[in-house]
DNA sequence: GTGGGGCTTCCCATGGTGGGAAGGTCAAGG
DNA sequence: CCTTGACCTTCCCACCATGGGAAGCCCCAC
C-alpha cells in the first residue's frame, strides 16, 4: 500500500516544521499540488514533497506571504526562469519590510519617550495618558495622513 | 430628538478618524459603552464620546490591541489611577514592538544579503531560491523559533 | 479483537478591518 | 404630499494564517 519512501501527513509535518493543519490548508488553497492517497485516503508524501514543504516553510520564516511563496514555488520549479522576477519579488518584500519596522520604530519610539518622562508611581499623573488623551483633543492634527503611524507628541 | 451637541455615527467617524464599522465594532466588543441613540435607534455622540473615541484612535496608532487600550480608557477614566500601571503597559508594549522588529529586521537583513547576490538577469540562476531550497534540505536545523513573524497589521 | 494513536473532514475562533445587502429615517425640493 | 438621495440600522461574508476540537475511520501491536 504505502510506498517505501512516502510518509503519512504527522510525520512529513514533523520532518518539516509545518504543522499537519497548515499541511492541509496550503493543499486547500492551492499553495501545494493535491497529495498522493492511499487506497484508504490517507495522505502521503514523498521526498520532493518534503522538500517543497521546507521551502514553504522556509519562506514563511522570512515573511512571504502565502501567495508571494506560491510564485516563488512556481520560480524555484521553472527551470528557465528569470533571476530578475525572483530578485524583484525579494526586494518588493524587503521594502514591505522596511516600511513595517519604520512604522513600528516610530511607535516604540514615542511610546519609549512618554514612559521615560512618566514616574511610574502610585500618583496619578501621567504624560503617556495626556498623550493618548491629547490625541484625543487634537484629533487629526496637522501631521494627519500619513496613515497615522508617525505622530510626533504634541508636546 | 437629537440634542444640540450629539451627532451621528458618520460624523463623529469624520471627527475622529474612526470609521463608523469601527465605532460600531469598539461598541458591540465593549470597548466602548453602548451610544446613546434617537427614539429611530440612531446611535449620537457627545463631545465626551468624541474625546474617547479620539483616545482609541491614538491608542490604535501606537499599536496597541484593543485589549490594551481598554485598560488604558479604564485608568484614563480613572482618576485614583496609579500611573506605574500605565507606564507598566505602555513599557510591556514597547517590548513586544521591539520585538517584532528584531523579527523583522533579521528578515529584511537576510533577504536583502541574499538579494545583492543575486545578479537579477535573465538566466535562471539565483542564490535566493538557493536558500529557501536549502532551508528546504538543512530542514529543521537552528529552527529558531521567531513566534508570531507573520504579517503584522500595518493598518 | 481491542485499545490507542493517527488520519479524515467539518466547523469555529482569532484580530481588526472592509464590503455589501436589505430595510428604516430624515431632510430638502418638487 | 411625495420623491429622492444621503444617511442610518442590523446581519452576514471575507480577509490571512493559524490553532482547537468533534465525529468518525484506519492501522498496528498486543
Amino acid at each position: 500500500m504505502k510506498p517505501a519512501d512516502s510518509i503519512t501527513i504527522g510525520e512529513a509535518a514533523r520532518a518539516t516544521g509545518v504543522s499537519a493543519k497548515m499541511i492541509r490548508y496550503y493543499e486547500e488553497t492551492g499553495l501545494l499540488g493535491p497529495a498522493a492517497r492511499t487506497a484508504s485516503g490517507y495522505r502521503l508524501y514523498a521526498p520532493a514533497d518534503l522538500h517543497a514543504l521546507r521551502f514553504v516553510r522556509r519562506g514563511r520564516d522570512l515573511g512571504f506571504s502565502v501567495e508571494d511563496i506560491k510564485a516563488l514555488l512556481a520560480l524555484w520549479q521553472d527551470r528557465a526562469r528569470a533571476s530578475a522576477k525572483v530578485k524583484a519579488l525579494a526586494l518588493g518584500h524587503v521594502d514591505d519590510l522596511r516600511r513595517r519596522i519604520a512604522a513600528l520604530e516610530d511607535m516604540a519610539r514615542t511610546l519609549s519617550d512618554l514612559a521615560e518622562h512618566c514616574c511610574g508611581d502610585a500618583r496619578p499623573d501621567c504624560p503617556i495618558l495626556d498623550d493618548l488623551a491629547a490625541g484625543a483633543t487634537t484629533g487629526d492634527g496637522p501631521h494627519h495622513p500619513a496613515f497615522g503611524v508617525g505622530r510626533t507628541p504634541s508636546r
